[in-house]
DNA sequence: GCACCAAATGCTACAATGTTGCAAGACGAC
DNA sequence: GTCGTCTTGCAACATTGTAGCATTTGGTGC
């Protein structure tokens, strides 16, 4: 689960100084985010909290990773189903791209990949930020059959 | 509802040639698409054909966007919402980016915008297709408040 | 025009993901 | 330790999309 790249970097000052209360699932959910190498989901993130024995409820870490969200602690990442990845930001300033493996459904970071600056969209319209995500297929699921391919 | 940009054309041979059979579902949502200068939501072509007295079931409706898409007639698009969007495909060779307003939800097309070819991905990893998606505000929606927000 | 049959539809039930309202519990200031 | 407020847990609900299966229908051959 904790993938131990990066070391677990004051979790507890960083919730504390945005002024929110140092829960058990706070702690433990940014410090999961900022271990992993990848954008991870809802469930994902909820099958670690159990394997880590922090019960919790469903509802709850949707909470919790809003409320990590909203204090820009954490980003929301569209991914190519259903279902929001979440991350840790480590630097605001810097966004990246994003690689969906449509065979099995893993979403990693191309830290290398910054979106191209918006050109030419219509007047009035104002960007904010730009998503970019490349589909294809990742290297442990090869270039072979379809079979098993995720929607 | 049909924007009247681009005329018909018809979408009845279009279904034909791929061994379809024309039903009037098919027939009057690929028009839709055709004409249609936005992406358009499961919700919003549900709405047209109830408009244009199509009677239909939410399930059909799901399967005739899924074989526009698998004939290569119509392409889905994530947007920034949970739901997907759908357009006709007018050249299957050229992508373009999207720009999804976070004010007012809607989805606009940005013909002049490819997206940036792939550089720098791991090795082992096989690029299909790229989706660019920028997020922002939209002309009608302007800079004023954040109240109304979009997800 | 008519019979036939695979393809398409409608219906019901279900799955996945996320949200709302509210009462009970816990963090942390004092 | 007390206390007020923030956070949680629970139950109910909303949205978006799927699966199974009986019924209907488009198109083909006559
Ligand atoms: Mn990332
Ligand atoms: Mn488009
Ligand atoms: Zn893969
Ligand atoms: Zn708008």
């Amino acid at each position: 689960m904790f993938d131990a790249a990066i070391p677990p970097a004051s979790a507890r000052e960083r919730i504390a100084a945005r002024g929110g209360r140092v829960t058990r699932t706070r702690l433990v959910v940014l410090e999961l985010l900022q271990c992993s190498e990848h954008p991870l989901s809802h469930d994902e993130i909820g099958d670690a909290l159990a394997a880590a024995g922090v019960a919790h409820d469903r509802v709850t870490l949707y909470r919790t990773l809003d409320w990590l969200v909203e204090q820009g602690l954490a980003r929301r990442i569209a991914g190519g189903e259903r279902a929001w990845r979440f991350e840790a930001v480590r630097d605001a300033a810097h966004r990246h791209a994003h690689f969906h493996c449509d065979r099995c459904g893993q979403v990693v970071c191309l830290e290398g990949l910054e979106p191209a600056p918006a050109t030419g969209l219509p007047s009035g319209f104002h960007v904010d930020r730009a998503e970019l995500v490349l589909h294809g297929s990742c290297a442990a699921c090869g270039l072979g059959s379809e079979a098993g391919r995720v929607r």
